[in-house]
DNA sequence: GTTTAGCACTCATTTGAATAGAGTGCTAAC
DNA sequence: GTTAGCACTCTATTCAAATGAGTGCTAAAC
């Protein structure tokens, strides 16, 4: 599609533009060394270029930056695969060598790295349902009209909900169906445990007690306890040293965003496996119009289990941020499966 | 201190400034009806209360500002008990009447009122380790070396950690541990739990298990879960609106301290009960100069539970946050009372 | 003695014109 | 095909002048 020679110019230009925050001209390119014609050939080649939609000019007198076209054709075709620098590697290290027991802790202490070594802000989600089983559950009384439920998953999550105890259900009720759910349901996937409720307890709490409607609605809303995906936040402040969000409008238009968790938790899922670019107006919310959003899935035993992305702006290190996001991503999953693979 | 007049003048000053956040010149407050005097007279006081240090002047030719000491005197003497509009009212009574069943619930419904109410950044901490007991403990196994401590609180908090099994503890061995546990320390005040591990447990121990270290080393580990106060924002990005913070320099040195969680926790916490405000310099930390810090304590059974604040920049609507937090923190103290009250 | 009208003065902000500078597009020469 | 040269465009900077809000002081009025 692009002459050999374009596609150096579009790659110096992107990478000039991704430094300096600054409309690149045809005398910089030319004096950078990798692309050696004058500027007036190259200033042809960006007429071209911006013909083609690679390349805006903010105004005739300025040079040019790459349009979301430019760097969609950046990172499909020219970024360079980006080896980390020493010090980088060693944060992973840190990772891997902490002693961190709890999958919420791994995932935390993930983004914070991310954060840290990108100046961007990053967004991670926790477990997906379907990838955790049921590995304990509990219902605590805690007075005469509330009680507790617990659920501890598989990876040793727990979430527990406050729920309204049903008039005429007693403690020793509750430790009946609670000891029957755990005989029946242990080990089923989070996802199957409402069916699993109704066609495998629901005939036996019929056999056991009298209140199977309230007993059952307990139970129901008691199970939705741990039903969403969490999501972690880290280097949201990094949004502020961005220049393109020195206009506080854009930016709190962003910011607010990162506050809305289910959006979010839509934004970042997706079925793709495997690392995901979303350029600018790519991204499906109004809000990321100047942002770039890159994602990569993190799994346990090969089943995807989790997102994490990076969230900056158009002009983002696609490539530092896209390997680092590859390392952190793998290291994630070898962490995981290590401690909770079968 | 001041005269009538000067007060009254301090009082429009401050008034005014809070509305417009531009300084306020002497024809100005002289129109405004309530203080009937010529701009000459009115010229006159502002040099003296300038004098006392009352207010500010930022350029010669400008209007005045109110100094700290202003607002100091102004929330002290003058600003007036503000009554709730009818619509704020209505928001208190969603938090009463809406099915809130944990406290957890209760106090982020709380915090996203004050943040609607106010335009300005909530923040709230969760009960202190003080006023809540344990209900109930719970030790199981995860893989051959982890384990996942469970502690439900007294007021239906659950709070978990994940926990490195030392070599030779067997399932057994926690059961009968955690059995120990909720039979010798239900009821026990969380901050007391340690003391009385080593104290009641620990012979208990000795008598039953070979490996006493290990076990009290794991024991003592597990009761480390749910020992911070929790931290809840609520607001943040209210915080880009003010115009005082245009400058995202300020800007950023404030909403990165709102992500520090324990900063905030020893920030907000004072043996103090009932209102504090805390005005510009005098909040202790640097990042706070431009702010102000409203709290208020709620409690249960009259035992002080957490607190509840409000950030905003000193230039703040004082009559309405602290009237709105004194009614919130009522409200709050009944809910929490209501339901978890002997 | 207190209040106020009047006025000169200060200083940030706005305005507008001139200038500088970066960069382009086009043409003609190489 | 490439490049030097140059006129042209448009933004950003600079500077002076004008504007205007507001003050402080003085002297007159109450």
């Amino acid at each position: 599609m692009l002459s050999e020679r374009q596609s150096m110019i579009l790659n110096a230009i992107v990478d000039d533009y991704i430094r300096s925050a600054e409309p690149v001209g045809s005398r910089s390119i030319s004096k950078r060394g990798d692309v050696a014609f004058s500027p007036a050939t190259i200033r042809n080649e960006m007429a071209d270029l911006e013909e083609l939609g690679f390349l805006e000019q903010p105004h005739t007198s300025a040079g040019r930056i790459p349009s979301n076209k430019g760097y969609r054709y950046y990172v499909d075709h020219l970024a360079p695969l980006n080896p980390l620098k020493a010090e980088d590697l060693k944060l992973f290290k840190q990772l891997a060598a902490e002693n961190l027991n709890a999958v919420e802790e791994v995932i935390q202490h993930a983004g914070t790295i991310l954060a840290t070594m990108t100046n961007y802000t990053s967004i991670l989600l926790g477990p997906e349902m379907f990838n955790t089983s049921l590995r304990h559950f509990q219902l605590l009384p805690l007075s005469e009209t509330t009680a507790v439920a617990i659920i501890v998953t598989s990876t040793g999550e727990v979430e527990n909900k406050t729920v309204t105890i049903p008039e005429g259900v007693s403690a020793s009720d509750m430790e009946v169906m609670a000891n029957l759910l755990n005989a029946k349901l242990a080990g089923v996937p989070m996802h199957k445990l409402k069916a699993r409720l109704y066609s495998e307890i629901g005939q036996e709490i019929q056999r056991h007690a009298d209140h199977y409607e309230k007993l059952m609605q307990l139970l129901d809303d008691a199970l939705a306890a741990g039903k969403d995906q969490k999501v972690f936040l880290s280097g949201t402040t990094n949004m502020l040293i961005q220049p393109e969000f020195k206009d506080i409008g854009k930016l709190k238009t962003v910011l607010d965003l990162l506050e809305e968790t289910p959006t979010l938790t839509r934004l970042l899922n997706s079925e793709h496996k495997g690392i995901q670019v979303r350029i600018g107006s790519e991204n499906v919310h109004q809000a990321f119009v100047n942002c770039s959003l890159i994602t990569a899935t993190y799994s346990l035993e090969g089943e995807s289990f989790g997102t994490i992305g990076i969230l900056g702006p158009t002009r983002m290190e696609y490539a530092k941020v896209i390997g680092t996001l590859d390392l952190l991503s793998r290291a994630m999953s070898r962490a995981l499966t290590g401690r909770y693979g079968a």
